[in-house]
DNA sequence: CATAAAACAAACAGACTGCCTGTTTTTATA
DNA sequence: TATAAAAACAGGCAGTCTGTTTGTTTTATG
């Protein structure tokens, strides 16, 4: 009867970023909720009465960090009439994305470690693995990769392979990424050669 | 002056089978040092006396468990002229290997997660990312695989590929992961096409 | 204005990790 | 063999963290 949705929205919202920061600097574990709540400017109590317990504080995280470079890689469609080079900058995209260190700890790391694998995907459907699945699909239709391979089977497989690459990538010098960027079209163009 | 290197070993060995069981049932997270201690029938004391802390636990066990499934992918090599049919059936013995719940949970989720990437493939030298790296390198070699493309990075992202294979495909049915092991086959030959 | 619920704050309980002190056991050496 | 020294082990302690609970303030609404 006393909702105050700008009030309880702001709140929760300074929890969310604030633990963005510290998640994607030191990793979940390594921050506590007392720090959360001290650097949001609120009372543990009070962090406690928005989120049900710290996991579900990264949930929050995860979900914003989603719907961020969802607007990252829908920005960069390109609309190619070839659907390969479609998977190709699409991920791209992707890996654009993802050379921010913050969004790799929290999407690529403490993401599957804390909340799984499965709950992830749950949590990604509108973004990286659907535009992925879409592109191989298109392809398939389009006769330029082979209709005989399991369109969610390559998806995960292709997604696992662009993880990878974001986190060994990152890691090293730019001239390892532009190694990996290749490979990854060798993959792509590869495939297409079968259909 | 006093040491006795069976009794230690024979205390560690039981720590590390003992925590190797339940790390791979419930989790790193989940799994706490006293729990691990009665279990192992040791004190909590001569556990910290053998480990620096809990993550080297799991170090250990994650050092022992890479020499297990090194000797399944040694057993199962086979020799084959083709190199890319070397490839594909190695990775069929990464992934009947990955086959066991508990080693995917100690390799592919717990530690990633506790130990970092990095660390991961330090301890996993001598096994599966060098058998795949060295796989590629010969087919390469043989005019199999393109020579263009970079062999430690196509290693990179077929290891993640194939990492996601596991946790994906054995945590459903298994048509999807035939499925799977299908859409690998294609990405290799795919990519034996290219050269 | 009164009230009820949300929003917030603070204290509390249970558990865990890593360390510290002290004891037992074993081996090397006098 | 007796002894010293070091490893191996046991138990307890301090600090911290998480999640809950209890209590207080704020705010919308009847």
């Amino acid at each position: 009867m006393a909702r105050n949705p700008e009030r309880s929205a702001k709140t929760r919202q300074d929890i969310v970023t604030t633990a963005r920061r510290l998640f994607g600097k030191e990793g979940y574990t390594s921050v506590s909720t007392p720090q959360i709540a001290d650097a949001s400017g609120v009372s543990r109590g009070a962090m406690y009465h928005h989120f049900r317990d710290k996991a579900a504080i990264l949930e929050a995280v995860i979900e914003a960090e989603f719907a961020h470079i969802a607007g990252i890689i829908d920005t960069s469609a390109t609309g190619s009439q070839d659907p390969v080079e479609n998977l190709v900058e699409g991920g791209e995209a992707f890996l654009t994305a993802m050379s921010d260190p913050v969004t790799r700890q929290l999407l690529l790391i403490d993401g599957p470690a804390v909340l799984g694998t499965q709950r992830m995907t749950d949590l990604d459907t509108c973004t990286t693995t659907q535009t992925l699945a879409e592109g191989i699909a298109a392809a398939k239709t389009a006769g330029r990769l082979p209709a005989d391979t399991d369109t969610a089977a390559l998806t995960s497989l292709m997604s696992g392979a662009y993880d990878r690459a974001a986190i060994d990538g990152f890691g090293h010098d730019a001239a390892r990424q532009l190694e990996m960027r290749q490979a990854i079209r060798a993959i792509w163009f590869g495939l297409s050669r079968l259909s």
